[in-house]
DNA sequence: GCTAACGTTCGA
DNA sequence: TCGAACGTTAGC
């Protein structure tokens, strides 16, 4: 940060003596008290563009800003655990350095309540107000450049020049109450607009001791050098430039939003790219480059004192319309040789990403559950080839501005076209202007609404950088989720609570399923071909956990899948901040293009959306912000299900923390240990994991104290998962935070516990009856070393799974005999007993089980060697 | 006055 | 360019 700072700082004060500072020589403190304001260097531009008041308090000298003390982070206790923990005192550290610790860094730092207005001097006073228009206009906004901090209704009534007060405020959507006035915006300064915090998390989270962000620097670096040189001397140069541009209109503002070229064919100065986006790399690297792709150009909203300040549903369009404009920036720009250094380190990502697309589509079977939607997706998979999601769908409408959205709107069977189409009508627009100038008024109309009293502000400005990750990962949550093939089985999902609106999804493994079995499983026959002449790797994947004996080869499991080649930015989400969901409700109604809202409230909407499927969800939470926030409810998304997918981004992971769902199944997927430990951090309301046939590299993730309260833990063929990883797995976690000594099992809730294909003995199921005191689905089939001394272990006299395992799956042990089916005599709630397949058990046997058991319990034999109790059905 | 920690500096 | 250090602010 330091760095980037400070490259910004010389962008920012080319233009003054500060200029002159010469290397290494300390910068004068931009400290908060007046008594060490060094307003001189830093309020100096300021100064010369607009007149302001004398008794300011510190125009340069920035507030510092303080915790919201709101969000999830300010919420958290310490870890104890990271760098700035280990520094504190009271962790028994030096307390040099003192930092927050990182689990606690705030993603939305707030102005200290001593900020006040240097205009009238008076504190933020939106509380006051109920219209958010009004709102806006009372509550405090800093300036990112000149650091002032005043209403904007003082601004407006003060003594400026009506150019001043003609320009826009250009509000920072990355922190609250941040923007750039009227007065440096009209000066055309820039530079430093997002050096501010975005929170101390942003600060550090790639820079810990450990960051795998390290492994990506090296390249990245090189691309960066070579702007760094020229930082200064163009940015001098484009601010002359600037300021011999005339200034635009209001109106003008999307066109105003500067090319990546400046008109000259000069490089756009690195300077221009905000520093949060350059830091923001530095935190989701490739991922986010769509962000910076698009924030690059708008990560601020363009207002106007004047003008009210309503959301519309227009925000999907907004957005496109802006990443349209964007898009176009970039075409522009790719007929110019790229040298803005930026622009290469974007074209170096972009060109990642095309890669890896390109691999992924090569295995991941188009959208279809709609037939609209697949031809949506169509076009966009055309696009997709340069263009990330958010600028194809730009691509998509260019041309077709009047269009309400996407094509995939029309065909979700919401009455929503109205709203759409009103929306997007150009009917604000000047109607003087030509047809362009009157699409692009209601962009920056649009752009200027977003502006959200305090609350929603910070929602919004929380959820924006958010919601470009989420787009792709909705995305890459309903494309990875077109496994063909298989249903889930139904297993324990079924006991997950239901919570979930969605009676639909969560209960048969989201709409993925339900949307690829009402599509017919005959709808993707060039995968069925490829599935069909698999090779042992995809016979493994696509082997349903479900047991299946017949033609099961033994032999077919230990085949690990290939690693897939993962994708750089898999290693980087430790680079990923925690961004827990925007703070304040979601809006209870859509707000409509005419300023009213929607009469159907929320709930009423979310009842709508929970009878789609997680594709159309995804589809719904591109229509607008509302949309977006709502369609994110974690009742819709009780259960995500990623099972096959070859790689995991940190995008996905992001998206499933949003989401915040109770089950969660990771099948078959090459999830890193770190992936798995970022999310089950994240995910205490965790209850169902699924992680069959992924690595016991990456399940050790389990073993940690902040690991979740699961109560089903499905670990069937876990790659190199024996007696020893059992134990590390089922003790008592050992990075208990000082203070914190819980000595049991962060796996004693667990009740449906799968350990299909593992080769565990009797000592790992001694562990189990130990530490799973309510276990009462037990899968070990495939399990050769269990026998019938396992089962006498299970049902013996003084466990705990004697009377509380329901449900035990032994088929294919070839080691159990007869004998075992005497041992669960014991079992007081034993309801069924799979033995299919235990070559060592007779039919005879179990009828003899039955025809025994049956004065107490009546069973019956459902299948060969499958005990079933009568009128059970667990 | 104390603690937490923000924002900056500076050495490596 | 990064990370450690620390002056100083903000909150209580």
């Amino acid at each position: 940060m330091a760095m980037s700072l400070s490259a910004d700082d010389e962008d920012y004060d080319s233009d003054t003596a500060e200029q002159q500072r010469l290397p290494n020589r300390p910068k004068p403190k931009m400290a908060a008290s007046t008594a060490t304001t060094p307003a001189a260097t830093t309020s100096s531009s300021t100064a010369t563009a607009v007149k302001l008041p004398s008794n300011r308090t510190s125009s340069g000298a920035r507030r510092r800003r303080t915790r919201c003390r709101k969000c999830e982070a300010c919420v958290r206790t310490e870890c104890g655990e990271c760098h700035f923990c280990k520094d504190m005192k009271k962790f028994g550290g030096p307390g040099r350095m003192k930092q927050s610790c990182i689990m606690r860094q705030c993603i939305a730092p707030v102005l200290p309540h001593t900020a006040v207005c240097v205009v009238c001097g008076e504190a933020g006073k939106e509380d006051t107000l109920d219209d958010e228009d009004e709102k806006f206009n009372a509550m405090l906004m800093e300036c990112s450049i000149c650091n002032e901090i005043v209403h904007p209704n003082c601004l407006k009534s003060g003594l400026l020049p009506i150019q001043v007060k003609d320009a826009a405020g250009v509000v920072n959507d990355e922190l609250p109450n941040c923007w750039e006035c009227p007065k440096c915006n009209y000066a055309g300064k820039t530079g430093k607009a997002c050096k501010q915090k975005r929170g101390p998390g942003f600060k550090y989270a790639s820079n810990l001791p450990g960051s795998l962000l390290r492994e990506q620097k090296a390249g990245r670096d090189g691309r960066e050098e070579g702007d760094q040189t020229s930082t200064c001397a163009s940015s001098i140069k484009r601010k002359s430039e600037r300021e011999e541009t005339p200034r635009l209109k209001t109106e003008d503002l999307p066109s105003r939003l500067p090319p990546l070229l400046s008109p000259s064919g000069l490089p756009r100065p690195r300077s221009e790219v905000p520093n949060f986006l350059r830091k923001k790399r530095k935190l989701f690297d490739d991922d986010e480059e769509e962000d910076e792709a698009s924030a690059k150009k708008k990560p601020k909203k363009p207002w106007r004192p004047e003008e009210p300040l309503i959301p519309k549903l227009s925000h999907m369009k907004t957005e496109e319309e802006e990443d349209n404009s964007d898009e176009e920036e970039e075409r522009q720009e790719k007929q110019e040789p790229p040298r803005r250094s930026f622009k290469k380190d974007y074209s170096t990502v972009r060109k990642e990403e095309e890669h890896e697309k390109e691999r992924r589509e090569e295995r991941d079977p188009p959208f279809r559950s709609l037939k609209d939607f697949n031809n949506y997706r169509k076009e966009e998979d055309q696009e997709e080839e340069k263009e990330d999601d958010d600028e194809e769908e730009e691509e998509d409408n260019n041309g077709k501005r009047g269009r309400n959205s996407s094509p995939a709107l029309k065909n979700i069977s919401l009455s929503l076209e109205s709203d759409a189409s009103r929306c997007s009508s150009p009917r604000a627009g000047p109607s003087s202007e030509g047809s362009e100038t009157q699409e692009k008024a209601p962009r920056a109309r649009a752009k200027r609404h977003r502006r959200k009293p305090p609350n929603r502000q910070l929602s919004a400005e929380l959820s924006k950088q958010l919601n470009m990750e989420i787009r792709r990962t909705e995305h890459s949550l309903a494309n990875e989720n077109q496994q063909p093939l298989k249903s889930e089985p139904e297993d324990s999902e079924n006991e997950e609570p239901k919570r979930g609106l969605r009676n639909g999804t969560a209960g048969n493994g989201g709409g993925v399923e339900r949307g690829a079995g009402g599509e017919g499983g005959g709808e993707w026959p060039h995968l069925r071909a490829r599935e069909m002449n698999g090779t042992s790797w995809e016979l493994r994947h696509f082997y349903p956990p479900q047991i299946t004996p017949l033609g099961l080869n033994r032999s077919s499991p230990t085949i690990r899948p290939l690693p897939a080649r993962s994708p750089p930015k898999c290693v980087q989400m430790e680079r990923h901040v925690i961004r827990p969901p925007p703070i304040c409700p979601p809006p209870d109604r859509l707000p409509l293009a005419d300023g009213r809202n929607h009469i159907a409230p929320r709930e009423a909407w979310l009842t709508i959306f929970s009878h789609l499927s997680h594709r159309e969800l995804c589809v719904c939470m591109r229509v607008c912000r509302t949309w977006n926030r709502w369609c994110c409810d974690k009742r819709l998304w009780t259960h995500i299900d990623l099972k096959r997918c070859k790689s995991i981004t940190p995008l996905m992971l992001s998206g499933i923390i949003r989401r915040q769902p109770i089950t969660l199944d990771l099948s078959w997927t090459n999830i890193s240990k770190k992936q798995l430990s970022w999310l089950i951090n994240r995910l205490p309301g965790l209850r169902v994991l699924l992680l069959s046939g992924c690595s016991w590299v990456a399940v050790s993730a389990l073993c940690t104290s902040s690991c979740p309260l699961l109560r089903t833990l499905d670990l069937q063929w876990v790659e190199g998962l024996k007696d020893p990883q059992m134990r590390d797995l089922l003790s008592p976690p050992t990075d208990n935070r000082p203070g914190q000594m819980d000595t049991r099992s962060k796996l004693r809730n667990v009740t449906d516990l799968r350990l299909a294909g593992l080769d565990i003995t009797d000592s790992s199921l001694r562990l189990i009856i130990k530490n799973m005191p309510v276990l009462s689905r037990l899968d070990l089939s495939y399990c050769n070393h269990i026998n019938d001394q396992s089962v006498n272990l299970l049902t013996a006299a003084g466990t705990t799974t004697r009377d509380s395992l329901t449900d035990v799956n032994l088929s294919v042990c070839n080691r159990v005999t007869d004998q075992s089916l005497s041992y669960f005599k014991r079992c007081g709630s034993i309801c069924r007993i799979d033995l299919r397949f235990c070559k060592q058990v007779s039919r005879q046997a179990c009828e003899r089980f039955i025809a025994e058991m049956s004065v107490i319990v009546p069973f019956q034999l459902q299948e060969d060697k499958l005990l079933q109790k009568l009128h059970s059905t667990p």
